[in-house]
This record gives structure tokens, C-alpha cells and sequence, in this order.
RNA sequence: GCCUCGGUAGCUUAACGGCGGAGCGACUGCUUCGUAAGCAGUAGGUUAAGGGUUCAAAUCCCUUCCGAGGCUCCA
């Protein structure tokens, strides 16, 4: 920002005519200040990345120089021939009007000059050598103070519906002696736990979460400190996991009628849109200048979505329309909240929108994709370790109770409701699919939203029936909040499985090798296995060989480390029968199978699933190592 | 971002003011093996980076970077 200061005797001035077609209305009359300080601004494109900084530093600079030259008249008069690098008009008449209403409350008498006029002025300079000051100066670094409100408290009730759908109010004092606790089982078990993170706050065993020792023994994913705190560095078999959910989750978007599409990562700030869009949310973008431009990395779907669909013509005709974007999403969480990939600064978010007429078709699609989450979260994360949170506003709440309640008995999971008085967000109402881990934490994986705000503020329109244009409901779904999370998620269920006694696995259409072969004497059964190898990869199994020259105990150990779920040891009694010798994990057994039936088990395991090829070459001895 | 703890070979770690040592892995040989570690040898280190204290620093102090826990945060 640049201003430059002049303590006059007098200031007159006239509005003459608009600069801009967004300019204010105001009288076309003449105005004179006796005695004031009057203060030439121009707000600079530098200050649209921290808003409430620009406020704050030009606050201080004004005081600064008002009690200086001792007045408390102020004349704030937008001058933009101080710059060549402004900023958007909008965003410099609110940093003034800001800072009108700020200096007010603090006693001044303040007039302000009306932005976006040519305006003739007469002013009288009192010539002492503190009446004229130039000064340029950036946005405040501004140290956020601590927010006030605590975990739930800017909720006003809370609720817990069972999977029967009864429904107990309870509070922060007394959600322990809730009646719901008497249902027995392990999803209410996890609710509890849900619950008490929710409103108690997380207790911790103070070790490092499983899933980051496993990320690397699985050479999956690792740190990457070249880069910027929270971005990751994806090994082969990482890859292929997180393609295999990517083409699951494309299933499931093509299934709910969803098209794909694609926007770019970067967006410029000056555009409206997509300054409203980040709202206040600055604190968190990656961000910085590029020529005149602020340009951001994107945090969702949303700025490149909304922009996309605003252009789409659409009628009511083929409502609902829906869209779906693998995004690579960017937020500089604050560094201590990061957390192996349960909380990362880049991402993979899968994110599905559907654009709805009306509220009835609205909600019917929402409960489609609640289903669509759960059947994801059942598929990847396993075994039902997981429970629903929902957000909602209460008036959007009592009026919708009934269709909310039957929707969480079709589901048959219990859930945790907060509510609040008035709208915050973009949502009416939202869902959460929380993951309940080993050491006790929840991880949020999908998420439905009923947003009543964005296709207005958008334009998102859809021709109806008397040709006229109206703004669509928006429900947001990202069926996977993050891919990073989710293989988190599947790292600490593994955890969970084995503090429950069992061997940690993947599920079996996630691993990255699903068949071990293991020629018992490399020179004589290396060929045999070649062989029996391409007869499983023709029924779409991910087989690998372990020929390495080492003891067969050896390489059996190897393989066990790795989570492979079927090893064969094959030698030449395998070459001499039908029988193929398998050690399956799931049950940490040897059996003797056919290798129909082998391929039989494993095709009706992984039925539905998406299917890819191994990631890294066939013979074990041909492979690099990726960590120790 | 704040507070606490940590960073030693590719991996897991010992030494905690006084010669940086081991296991795994890698490499070279021997062994050619039937369900969780065959044998021997070799190489591998600016102790995260930089500065300071000391006769002497991986070790004590400062700064920065990276990781974990807690707070805050998670639109």
C-alpha cells in the first residue's frame, strides 16, 4: 500500500464524474474539511493476499502520523495515481471502509473520499515539517490470536442416533451417561471413541502413529524433505494402490452418473470468484506473486469446479448433472497439526458434486452418495471400523429430522450429531465418514455436503420449466478426502488387526504382490514358476517370483515381511501333481490347493475390484531397493 | 505457529566430554537349499546443516532444517 499524508488547513473537493462503473453513489457536491490530516491512498495488489494485514499496517501507519501532527480529523482519500500495481477495486474500497470504521470506534472523526470518482479537490498544506509524508508499506504479518472457541463449543446441541434410529440429546458434561453406551457391540464401541474425541479431544499414546513405520516397511510412500513440509514421495507399489483406488472411486463416480473433468491447479486471486470463493481462508493457500498477479494453489475442487459448471448449460430436463475431479489439492496446514499421512500439506482428493433442482431431488441424491461412502469405506477401510458424523443447522435439522433419522437406520450406523444456530459455512447440512484407528484416533475419509450457498454466489443456474434461470442446491461429495488418508486409514486398520492377534494385511485387491512364488531350487524350478506365473497373471493376479539365490526359510521370511497374502513354495513336488502347497496369511495356515481353486478363492475375493498389473518387475532378484 | 522430545552407514541402533561400534541390508566368494534369518570376507560415517564453548564435541550451548507428541487447527 502507499499513501501519502498532508495535514491541511483545508480540504475541499467534488465528485465530477464515475472512473468506474462500480463506483459508489454519492451526491455531486462540493465538501470542505477545516483542519485535518488527509490521507492519499492507493491499495496494491501485494495487500490482496492478506487483507486484514493491509487493514492493520495501514491502521498504525495513520495513527502514527495523526498523533504526530496532533488531529483527530481524518480524510481518507483513495488515490490511485500513488501505484502502477493496484489492487482490485472491491478489495481496496473494503480495506478503506475497513479501516473507516476501525479509526471511527477508536474516536477519530473520519470522512471518506468516494472511491472510483474523478473528483476535483483544493487543499491547503500547513507547511510544518511533519504536514507532508510519503509512505509504502506491505500487508502486516499478522500473528493470529488464539481463537477463543473450544472443540464443540460453537455448536449449541448435540445428538447421538443409534443404527435403530432412537435419538438421545446429550452435552459435553453428561454424554458418558447417555442410554446409548447400553447398546452393545463394536460400532457402538467406536462411536464412543468418536464422540469423546469430538468433545473430550483425542488422547494419545505419545508413540508415532503404526502407519508411518508401515509406509516405508511396504515401500509405499515416504518423506520427502527436499520438498516442502507434508509432500510425499510415492514408491512403485504406493502408486499402484493409490491408482487402484482411483480407478475404484471412477467406478463408483461413472456409477452415480457422474462425468470427469479437469482444471487446473492454479488460480489467479484477482479473479472474484475465486476471492470469494477463498474467503477468509487466506492463512492456509500456498501463494505467491507472479508479475502483477497473486497466483494460489488450489485447496479443492471448488475453484476450478464452480467456474467449470458455470459455464455448462444445463436444463431441468437432465437434472441432476454431476461432475467428478481427481484433485491434487494444496493447504499449508499449520506445521505441528502434520502428521505422517494422516495430515498432509498435498493431496489427492476425490471430489464429486452434484448439482440438484430442488430440495427434494436434492436429498434424494444425498442419500445416494451416503451410500456410495459407505460401500467405499466398507471396500477399502474394512471390516465396519468406522462411524458417521454429521454438522447440520438446527432450523435445517428439526425440519428434515425424519428423513435424517431413516436414512441413518437404511444405513444401519450410528451416528453423532452437532448442530448449530445459524449457518457458518457453505452447508446446511454435512456428513462425515470417520475411520477409528489403532491408537484411537479418527480419520475423516468421505464427506457429503448440502450446500444451499455456492450455486447462487456462482451462478450455477439450470433453465427450468418457464425458461427463466435459478441456481442449483450443490451437494459436494469427496469420496475420498484424501488418498493419502485413506492409505492411512488402511495402514492403522492393519495395525488394529494386529493388536487383535491377526497378521497385518492390505485388502487383498490393494496388494501389491497378491502371489509369491518360490522356486525351492532357483536352477531346477525357476522355469515351472515362470510358467505358473503366466497362468495366474491370465486371470488377473498380480504374481511375483522370488529368485534370489537365498534358503527358502529365508525368502519365506522376506515375503511374510512384505504382507504377500498367498506365498507357493514350488519345487518338484508341485511339478509332479496337481497340487499346488499355499501359506495363506488371512488365516496364517498351508493348504493344499488346486490352482483352480487358488485362483477361484482369489478372483471371488477381489470381485468388483478394479485390477492392475504388478508395479515392479516380475523376478525379485531384478528389483532395486527402495528403503532398507 | 507455540511448548516438549528426538535426528549416528540404505535400514534398526550402541557410544552420552576422551580411538564412532554392532546387527540387518549391499557387494564378493562358498553353499543350491521344502515353509520365518546357511557360512565367510569386503565396502559403507564431514554423527541432519551451520556456528560457538573446550586441550578434546556425536555428546555441552546457539541458529536453521527434518521427524514425533501436546496445544491450536482440520473451511
Amino acid at each position: 500500500m502507499r499513501i501519502l499524508t498532508i495535514h491541511a488547513d483545508y480540504l475541499k473537493f467534488e465528485p465530477k464524474k464515475k472512473a468506474l462503473k462500480t463506483a459508489e453513489d454519492v451526491e455531486k457536491k462540493v465538501q470542505e474539511i477545516k483542519e485535518c490530516l488527509v490521507i492519499f491512498t492507493a491499495v496494491e495488489k501485494k495487500d490482496e493476499a492478506n487483507k486484514d494485514g493491509a487493514v492493520e499496517s495501514y491502521l498504525s501507519q495513520i495513527r502514527d502520523v495523526a498523533e504526530q501532527v496532533k488531529t483527530k480529523n481524518l480524510v481518507l482519500y483513495p488515490y490511485a495515481h500513488l501505484s502502477s500495481d493496484l489492487a482490485m477495486p472491491e478489495m481496496a474500497v473494503s480495506v478503506m471502509k475497513e479501516a473507516e470504521a476501525k479509526l471511527k470506534e477508536e474516536g477519530f472523526k473520519v470522512i471518506r473520499a468516494p472511491f472510483g470518482w474523478y473528483k476535483s479537490f483544493e487543499i491547503s498544506c500547513k507547511g510544518h515539517p511533519l504536514s507532508e509524508l510519503s509512505r509504502e508499506f506491505g500487508p502486516e504479518e499478522q500473528k493470529k490470536a488464539p481463537k477463543e472457541r473450544k472443540k464443540g463449543s460453537e455448536f449449541s446441541k448435540f445428538l447421538i442416533i443409534g443404527k435403530d434410529g432412537k435419538k438421545y440429546a446429550v452435552t459435553k458434561e453428561n454424554w458418558q451417561d447417555c442410554l446409548v453406551w447400553k447398546e452393545k457391540g463394536e460400532l457402538y464401541e467406536r462411536l464412543k471413541v468418536f464422540v469423546s474425541n469430538e468433545l473430550e479431544g483425542h488422547q494419545s499414546e505419545a508413540k508415532k502413529p503404526k502407519h508411518i513405520e508401515y509406509m516405508r516397511r511396504l515401500e509405499l510412500v515416504d518423506y520427502c524433505p527436499e520438498s516442502d513440509v507434508g509432500h510425499f514421495k510415492w514408491f512403485s507399489n504406493g502408486l499402484l494402490i493409490k491408482d487402484l483406488i482411483l480407478a475404484f472411486q471412477e467406478k463408483l463416480a461413472k456409477g452415480f452418473g457422474a462425468f470427469k473433468i479437469a482444471n487446473p491447479l492454479l488460480y489467479r486471486l484477482s479473479v472474484p470468484d475465486i476471492n470469494k470463493l477463498l474467503g477468509e481462508f487466506h492463512e492456509k493457500d500456498y501463494s505467491w506473486r507472479e508479475g502483477s498477479e497473486t497466483l494460489i494453489l488450489r485447496f479443492a475442487s471448488d475453484p476450478g469446479a464452480f467456474p467449470f459448471m458455470q459455464k455448462v448449460m444445463f436444463s431441468h430436463k437432465i437434472m441432476p448433472i454431476k461432475e467428478y475431479e481427481e484433485a491434487i489439492c494444496f493447504r499449508k496446514e499449520q506445521r505441528g497439526e502434520l502428521v505422517g499421512l494422516r495430515r498432509v500439506r498435498n493431496f489427492t482428493m476425490t471430489d464429486v458434486h452434484a448439482f440438484c433442482k430442488d430440495e427434494s431431488q436434492s436429498k434424494e441424491e444425498f442419500e445416494k452418495l451416503c451410500f456410495i461412502c459407505q460401500d467405499l469405506m466398507n471396500s477399502i477401510i474394512s471390516k465396519g471400523r468406522w462411524v458417521l458424523g454429521w454438522e447440520a443447522v438446527e432450523e435445517f435439522y428439526e425440519k428434515n429430522e425424519e428423513w435424517l433419522i431413516k436414512l441413518i437406520k437404511a444405513m444401519g450406523v450410528p451416528s453423532f450429531f452437532k448442530l448449530m444456530k445459524e449457518r457458518g459455512h457453505y452447508y446446511s447440512l454435512k456428513n462425515e465418514f470417520q475411520s477409528i484407528e489403532a491408537d484411537g484416533a479418527n480419520s475423516q475419509i468421505s464427506t457429503v455436503q448440502f450446500d444451499v450457498v455456492n450455486g447462487e454466489r456462482f451462478n450455477i443456474n439450470y433453465v427450468a420449466e418457464d425458461g427463466k434461470k435459478y441456481p442449483c442446491i450443490i451437494l459436494h461429495c469427496s469420496t475420498f478426502g484424501s488418498i493419502e488418508r485413506t492409505l492411512c486409514s488402511i495402514l492403522e486398520n492393519a495395525a488394529n488387526d494386529e493388536k487383535e492377534g491377526l497378521l497385518p494385511m492390505l485388502p487383498l485387491w490393494l496388494s501389491p504382490t497378491q502371489i509369491r512364488i518360490i522356486p525351492v531350487s532357483v536352477d531346477n524350478h525357476l522355469n515351472f514358476s515362470l510358467q505358473l506365473a503366466k497362468k495366474l497373471e491370465e486371470e488377473n493376479i498380480r504374481v511375483d517370483i522370488d529368485d534370489r539365490q537365498e534358503t527358502v526359510g529365508k525368502r519365506i521370511m522376506n515375503a511374510e515381511e512384505k504382507w504377500v497374502p498367498y506365498i507357493l513354495v514350488v519345487g518338484e513336488k508341485e511339478m509332479n501333481s496337481q497340487k499346488l502347497t499355499v501359506r495363506i496369511r488371512a488365516i496364517n495356515k498351508q493348504k493344499e490347493m488346486a490352482k483352480e481353486e487358488l485362483t477361484m478363492e482369489i478372483k471371488e475375493k477381489t470381485k468388483d475390484m478394479p485390477f492392475k498389473s504388478l508395479a515392479l518387475h516380475q523376478l525379485l532378484s531384478k528389483r532395486p531397493i527402495f528403503i532398507g
